[in-house]
DNA sequence: AGTTAATGCAACCCTGTAGTTGCAGTAACT
DNA sequence: AGTTACTGCAACTACAGGGTTGCATTAACT
């Protein structure tokens, strides 16, 4: 498991807009059309957020009809917790064993 | 629990060269010269993404001598991945409550 | 006290990207 | 078939931020 593939996720989640549309994807699949009827900037902005946070898998896309709907990708996000998770329990194990270097022991 | 104050934190994950400067840390507490030794960036560079890791939470300062070490949080790391995991979980709730209706229960 | 080695600050370049407007394409619905 | 409503593509603006160089400052160490 390399961190190369975890970078992109973040970027992706680094930016209030695209916050702002997977919450609003949280209540229920939605085109990009509508999402722009909800939040305030354009279609094609929003089309753009949607590409960068498809392509870091946290997102999917699927046709109905006459428009391209997404839909949230929970488990992305599970997937990266679970990463993130154990990076900070090492990181966190160190200090203490550090601490107890400290102590003199 | 707002999400405003994950943005942050996600935003100085999304960057390579800070999740070098993390993983560096991770080995043992060092300070701005000392990364810029082992990394292809200069001390400045270094400096202003430490000021964003320390902004996000992700690192503590402590001053040895005449050096400002660095160390790394691994807690905030874990703090935020149990809300993404919460968020992910929920995302995935929807999703199986969604299937469940399509499927005419 | 003088030297050395660290940090702090400021100005600058340049690329990436969030946002816009405008128009072309395309597939439902009547 | 014609209209409507959605997506796709392109060009452009503007600003944030990652990176650099250069110099000032400050605090250990001898």
């Amino acid at each position: 498991m390399t961190t190369s593939t975890l970078v992109p996720v973040f970027a992706a989640l680094g930016d209030e807009t695209r916050w702002s549309i997977l919450v609003a994807l949280g209540e229920g699949d939605a085109s990009a059309s509508a999402l722009a009827g909800r939040l305030p900037v354009t279609r094609q902005a929003i089309a753009k957020h949607l590409a960068v946070l498809q392509e870091a898998g946290l997102v999917e896309s699927l046709r109905v009809g006459r428009e391209l709907r997404y839909r949230v990708l929970g488990s992305q996000l599970s997937e990266t917790a679970r990463r993130l998770e154990r990076i900070g329990a090492e990181w966190d194990r160190r200090l203490v064993a550090i601490k107890r270097i400290a102590e003199g022991l």
